[in-house]
DNA sequence: CTATGGCACGGATT
DNA sequence: AATCCGTGCCATAG
């Protein structure tokens, strides 16, 4: 019952979306292509320009980007300059210089869903099963997880149980094997099970995960070799198999900044902003912010359109009358290319405050984020804060070290303490508990709540102190 | 007795 | 107005 009402809400924020045809900003790229796309389609006086132009000066170009001249203004006036990448429609690649070192990652990264959409589908036989596959991957939650049963599914999709069971184990044989798992023990069941099947398989390891999970959760490794009847040296053996061989975490995307050391490449779709790190010959290194966006000056109104718009609107206005439809039309093209122009406008100017404060960040790494609100950042760029909101939300960036973030990591308040933890955590001599790390944080000038620590390393997927002197890494981390 | 997780409150943020 | 987040208190597990 809460699935069907969850799925009505979603709908309606579907549509909702599309009626808004002013609100560009808080669109990101895969929105803006399909909106652009939509309005290409819909309105016969706007075209799309073939030939590319330079976003500063209007001078055509070879492969898009900025002309040198433009650039080299931009360079002296500090030390972040900001280019717009021009889009082409339905091109997926971004284009530029292929030996940064981002574009190896860029390369990998398919959104989740669609990767797993690709692999899944031609095992797909019925139109039933079409619609239960969708449904299935649709539902995953960031761990890759799938947790509602089989039977709510059914129960949902209006279809025998027996069929999206049937779906469901073609989905765990996907890559990264383990999606779709109710949660990380079934999922480890899965990879072992998948292993075996490949002749690398471990007996043992798949029955302490099937029949003595609990404690192997605990670290109890004696209580584990007891049930199964073996030697504890032989759990000892196992467990270091599911340390080295299997991830708990199917979709370890980036998630709270963190990403499983085991997991796989994370993917996300493509970013809307990639910041990079040029050296330009002098020793020099510059941040360089592009944006990933279409460019206003890509879109044009038909000149044949625009002209005649100008004499029916004047005679229109002469004779008292209201201008036909077509003129409408054009009026619409050139309020949408404003649109466009005024979304790329605030991205720019928020990008371009934001790379400078957060400076350390984008070189050094997480530790180095700098705290700060959505609304101090409105202040400083002189907009309202929902409009802040609005640009960050649901968008993404490429950093200079490959990472693709969500923009929405640049607020958060709590990254570098997180980090530090981490960190502590990883050079410990022995466990050390909560307050403990408290009290080393407090000596930093971090000054956190035991509690608190607490609710960190749970997010980072830590087990507490107690049962982190084994190889360990299974644990969900539930806390948010 | 100590370390940790659950619940809930209040303040900040969106 | 709704949501998120840090924290204190208390129960519980080890």
């Amino acid at each position: 019952m809460q699935v069907a009402y969850q799925r009505q809400e979603r709908r309606q924020a579907a549509t909702t979306h599309l009626v808004l045809t002013t609100n560009l900003l808080g669109l990101n790229v895969a929105e803006l292509e399909t909106r652009v796309t939509l309005e290409l389609a819909e309105n016969p006086a706007l075209e799309l320009e073939t030939e590319l132009r330079c976003p500063r000066c209007g001078r055509p170009l070879e492969n898009g980007a900025t002309c040198p001249d433009c650039l080299k203004r931009e360079a002296a006036d500090g030390h972040t300059m900001i280019i717009e990448v021009p889009r082409p429609l339905h091109s997926h690649s971004i284009p530029d210089e292929p030996d940064e070192d981002w574009t190896a990652s860029l390369a990998r990264s398919v959104p989740l869903r669609d990767y797993l959409w690709e692999q899944l589908a031609p095992s797909l036989e019925t139109e039933a099963e079409h619609v239960i596959g969708a449904y299935l991957i649709e539902r995953l939650d960031e761990h890759g997880y799938l947790e509602e049963s089989p039977k709510d599914v059914a129960l949902y999709l209006h279809c025998p149980i027996e069929a999206v069971e049937s779906v469901l184990e073609r989905l765990w044989q996907v890559e990264p094997v383990g999606v779709g798992a109710r949660d990380a023990r079934q999922c480890l069941e899965i990879q072992l099970r998948h292993l075996a099947e490949s002749g690398e398989g471990h007996p043992l390891a798949l029955d302490l995960v099937r029949l003595a999970w609990d404690r192997l959760i605990a670290g109890d490794m004696k209580g584990a070799a007891a049930r199964l009847g073996v030697q504890v040296g032989d759990v000892i053996e196992a467990t270091e198999f599911i340390a080295d061989n299997l991830y708990p975490y199917p979709a370890a995307v980036y998630h709270d900044g963190y990403r499983h050391p085991t997991g796989p490449v994370e993917r996300f779709a493509e970013p809307d902003v990639i910041i990079k790190l040029r050296d330009d010959g002098n020793g020099v290194k510059r941040l360089v912010v592009e944006m990933v966006t279409f460019s206003p000056y890509q879109l044009r109104i038909d000149d044949l359109y625009r002209q005649e718009a100008d004499l029916a609107r004047a005679r229109a206005e002469s004779e008292g009358e209201s201008p036909p439809q077509w003129a409408e039309m054009v009026g619409r093209a050139s309020f949408f290319i404003k649109c466009l122009y005024q979304r790329n406008q605030t991205l720019r100017v928020m990008m371009k405050q934001l790379v400078g404060v957060q400076r350390d960040f984008i070189l050094k790494g997480d530790r180095y984020l700098k705290p700060m609100t959505r609304a101090e950042l409105a202040k400083m760029v002189g907009v309202h804060e929902s409009t802040i909101s609005r640009a960050v939300a649901g968008k993404t960036v490429a950093l200079p070290d490959g990472r693709i973030v969500p923009l929405a990591m640049f607020f958060d308040r709590s990254l570098s303490v997180r980090d530090r933890i981490r960190d502590i955590i990883e050079h410990e001599e022995r466990p050390l508990t909560d307050g403990e790390i408290a009290v080393m944080l407090k000596a930093e000038g971090i000054k956190v709540a035991r509690r608190t620590v607490a609710k960190y390393r749970n997010a980072l997927g830590i087990p507490p102190a107690s049962l982190r002197r084994r190889i360990l890494t299974i644990h969900p981390g539930g806390e948010r």
